[in-house]
DNA sequence: GATGAATAGATTGTATACAATTTGTCAGTC
DNA sequence: GACTGACAAATTGTATACAATCTATTCATC
């Protein structure tokens, strides 16, 4: 649909684009967990035949956050309770390590932090909207944008698969409505990184987690299961 | 060359098993940093088509085992100086959470323990026999084996792609040869596990990493760094 | 009407064909 | 003899063709 003008060049740049396009649909949670992701569907709307959006699907599988399932495609995964608990405790253990490299190199990167008071500010914008996909993805982009300022790239790697992994982990198991009482974590958060405080970025980084975990039902009471389950897809799970 | 029998089926095998066989080959210093990676061949020597190999490939450029160079190819990976510092940095911070959740979890997965000894003991064997390689390679078993046993897939997978970057690490950077106390310290960080005792284990796993870097020469003068890339390849940096 | 087998359609998995790009070679010029 | 440009070979990047598998529908049977 879109003119194919010199075939090649902008390979990387599209690919990259497909994948951004699909991670920002998880993060803003239009994408539902279970999901089809058909091939040629996806094909077609952006344009490209199924080897690129076959790689695309195999670079979301890999940060298990698409599933292929043999001979019947990739969907956008479901982490049971026990894979919430592995991922949210991964997580917290990089956002501690995170903050903690973030605050050391505070002296050393201080023109860097421009863009994190930008994303707050958004963030502000579209909770005032009532734009709540929106507020999630700028959620996930300040703690990806906090990953990159920790000068490690393999950390920044990890954690931006667990970024979207976390936003299936909230579609599924939150129950209370986050208060938008995380807008300000972020900004109290980035006052103490300022100040290379870091025992204080940590404890405050460790709330914020906190009190994204507390507005999720973990436990593995059948009731919550369900509940859960319900709302996502491909049920089939005994019969197989 | 071999039997095609069923077309389909074995694909996942299949795939592992080629992903396997490249991943031993860097853990073992088979395959140097910088070597090219033709993909047919890799094709050839495994009987397949480009599209299998290219999604191997996919997936160790994934994991920053190699590199792809656009319109010139994959290769393996050669991280300098300050990858090497990140990557290192990464790894201890998974190491020590690793061995913390082991050691956590030892009560409940005694019987796990097995394998972890038969590795020690193979390790020996092999270091009696001066057979470098394949000691080299079980020591990064021994480091996966316990990755696995923390009962955390995605610490298990992130760790998975920090051991093979750092043997090119060791390959590109280490000065002086590696003392076999390292399967000593192995064992008795395995007793320390076993026992339940996390804060002794981290210790032991600190130090582990530390005799690890001690043979490592990081510093970022001009003779050293050349030392380093002398024995890589691809030296055109400053050109293309 | 419910159950189950057979068949048609849809979708994935792999190989291959072709286009685009790079790399290496060789002639021509200064 | 060194340098530049053009051409040929090799290799990657993408699309497409075809085979294998799964899914849904239909029809027969009880």
């Amino acid at each position: 649909m879109v003119e194919p003008k010199s075939t090649r060049q902008k390979s990387k740049t599209q690919d990259q684009h497909i994948y951004e396009e699909i991670f920002d649909a998880i993060l803003e949670q239009r994408l539902w967990p279970g999901t089809r992701l058909k091939e040629e569907s996806l094909g077609e709307i952006f344009g490209v035949s199924r080897t690129i959006i076959r790689r695309t699907l195999s670079r979301l599988a890999h940060e298990r956050v698409a599933v292929f399932e043999p001979n019947r495609g990739a969907f956008v995964a479901e982490p049971d309770v026990s894979d919430a608990r592995q991922i949210l405790d991964a997580r917290r253990l990089m956002e501690l390590a995170i903050v903690e490299r973030v605050a050391e190199r505070a002296s050393s990167i201080k023109g860097e932090f421009k863009k994190l008071y930008d994303l707050i500010e958004q963030e502000h914008k579209s909770s005032a909207a009532a734009d709540k996909g929106t507020a999630i993805r700028l959620s996930g982009e300040f703690h990806l944008e906090l990953a990159r300022l920790s000068g490690n790239k393999p950390l920044e790697g990890f954690l931006h698969s667990l970024v979207p992994q976390t936003s299936l982990i909230i579609a599924l198991y939150q129950v209370k409505e986050g208060s938008r009482c995380a807008i300000d974590e972020h900004s109290r958060l980035l006052d103490a990184l300022k100040l290379g405080d870091a025992e204080e970025a940590k404890r405050l980084m460790g709330e914020h987690l906190d009190h994204i975990e507390e507005r999720l039902a973990l436990d593995e009471s059948p009731g919550n299961r369900n509940l859960a389950k319900v709302f996502g897809r491909q049920v089939e799970k005994t019969g197989a």
